[in-house]
RNA sequence: GGGAGUGUAGCUCAGCAGGUAGAGCAACGGACUUUUAAUCCGUAGGUCCUGGGUUCGAAUCCCAGCACUCUCACCA
């Protein structure tokens, strides 16, 4: 939607003014390829202080201007970095007018010599000819000091929240990069990525209700995915036997600082593995990522501090309820009373469901330290495989960190008439299962497949942690938004 | 969906025992060749979220709505 031209207030007419002097100067405010471009963090990293002979070449967003008349000082952003740019009258003759006429916001290349001012600021020195318009921002930019600070706005304008906030930046660019070193990792692990489908004619894998959509030439309802397990599955009978996938799940569920519709999960997959293999893979990669990319090993977190040093806490989920939720997991009547203690309404709900009420009410705002919580009951996992001399307990883990769910790992159940009854397990109290019954997975499963460790991590949340913020929209670039402005 | 809070100039915010709006930055005009949130002088800028109500009079009080933030619930 574009702004109505009359809707145009003063500040914004006055920038239009200014892009009508540049043309009128036989400019071209938007500029074209502009060659040589050197990054101005690398600029300065490779300043040397004795040489007056340096040189340097540059573009980025004007986000300061001082001009004091015959002398104009910029300073001058990319992504790497910011740079003090100085435009005198004297060395810029020929292009004066045109110096004359830049504002903040504005996207320019330069070219001069580099050396520092008399208070030590590292400058360009433009020569003639060698300021060079690259887009002109009619736009009018936040205000240069407090920035953009609305968090709504922020968010509908990331693009302005990129650049004038710094920070925004670099927490973007080290999500990319946590996210290549779980990559280049894994694949020197000897796992391959694979992609498999968004769209599903069955939503499986996790309790979530899916967004639905229409395929029109089949005439059929499609879901996006709320999980990849069924078909990561699929691969491992087909003999694909260490696979990841990096990619978005989609869960038509409620918005929190912890939760949004789209988000990114890794999924990996072990034939011949289980699910210790996965603790210990998943206590490495995460104490890796936080070497390389977080201060390590302790991680400040909203008013928690984290410790990260290894080995991480393993405790079994029926030890944790008893320690903190002070109920034993085996007696059902303690459960329960702990339950109505708590004010959960538990009439009608079946057992496992209320032990998982009481565990999530009372033990998960205490794991802040990095917890692996093992040995679910099996109930609650149609997809796991149950421990041997325990069938009433499933090989799973969940890792917690800062009271968060981060990761989620199982022994995977490879048993085709096991995982069928799992599949019709209607468990009293759930509002969304996560056995629905998927014939093909089970004709899949028939064919054999091998014995397996999965896990799963959610990359937002894991970056959340890395990079110290509360709010999964500060790790999400275009983060869900209710639409505005649409007529 | 429940609770709490917020909505005033382009941006960041004041103003609220009811008397029809203020600052800083940004903008505009002027001065200034070493500033760095430049500085100095001057000018202009508002549907006080929307709609009702109370009142002689509402940005301010009341009701409803909209949007956003936090929080609880849902997300086992």
């Amino acid at each position: 939607m574009t702004e109505p031209i009359q809707d145009l207030n003063k500040l914004e007419q006055e920038r239009l003014r200014r892009l009508e002097e540049i043309k009128a100067l036989g400019v071209d405010p938007y500029g074209s390829r502009f060659d040589g471009v050197q990054p101005i963090g690398q600029i300065r990293a490779g300043f040397k202080e004795d040489d007056q002979s340096q040189r340097a070449r540059t573009a980025g967003r004007i986000v300061l201007l001082r001009d004091m008349g015959r002398l104009v000082f910029i300073t001058l952003r990319d992504w790497t970095g910011s740079i003090q740019v100085g435009l005198s009258k004297g060395m810029l003759s020929s292009q004066w007018g045109q110096a004359k006429c830049l504002e903040i916001g504005d996207i320019i290349g330069v070219e001069g010599t580099l050396g520092r001012t008399k208070t030590g600021e590292l400058t360009i020195w433009v020569e003639d000819g060698r300021l060079t318009f690259l887009s002109k921002c009619l736009a009018v930019p936040p205000e240069k000091f407090h920035g953009l600070v609305d968090v709504d706005q922020r968010y509908r304008l990331r693009y302005v929240d990129l650049w004038i906030n710094p920070e925004v930046m670099e927490r973007f660019k080290t999500r990319s990069r946590i996210i290549s070193t779980i990559r280049a990792q894994l694949e020197a692990m000897g796992f391959l990525e694979v992609e498999t489908p968004m769209m599903q004619s069955q939503a499986g894998g996790a309790a979530a209700r899916p967004f639905v959509t229409h395929h029109n030439s089949l005439d059929i309802d499609l879901y996006l995915r709320i999980s990849p397990e069924l078909y990561l599955k699929r691969l491992l009978v087909g003999g694909m036997d260490k696979i990841f996938e990096i990619n978005r799940c989609f869960r038509n569920e409620g918005l929190s600082t912890r939760h949004n519709p789209e988000f990114t999960m890794l999924e990996l997959y072990q034939a011949y593995a289980d699910y210790r293999v996965m603790m210990d893979l998943t206590e490495e990669l995460i104490t890796l990522c936080a070497q390389r990319h977080a201060s390590w090993p302790t991680i400040r977190y909203g008013d928690q501090v984290l410790d990260l040093t290894r080995p991480w806490r393993r405790a079994t989920y029926a030890e944790l309820l008893e320690q903190y939720g002070c109920c034993n997991m085996f007696d059902i009547d303690s459960v329960r009373a702990r339950a109505s203690q708590l004010g959960i309404e538990h009439q009608g709900m079946d057992d496992q469901v209320v032990i998982n009420e009481v565990f999530e009410a009372t033990v998960e705002q205490h794991l802040v330290n990095p917890t692996f919580v093992l040995d679910y009951p099996a109930a609650l996992c149609p997809l796991t495989k149950r421990k041997k001399d325990r069938p009433d307990l499933a090989e799973r883990f969940e890792l917690y960190m800062a009271g968060m769910e981060l990761a989620n790992a199982y022994t995977e159940l490879n048993d085709p008439a096991v995982q069928e009854e799992n599949f019709k397990i209607q468990l009293r109290g759930q509002a969304e299962t996560m056995a629905r019954m998927d014939r093909d997975f089970l004709t899949a499963l028939r064919y054999g497949m091998p014995p397996a460790g999965g896990l799963g991590i959610g990359i937002d949340r894991l970056i959340m942690i890395l990079t110290g913020v509360t709010s999964i929209r500060d790790v999400i670039l275009f983060p869900h938004l209710r639409p505005k402005g649409q007529d």
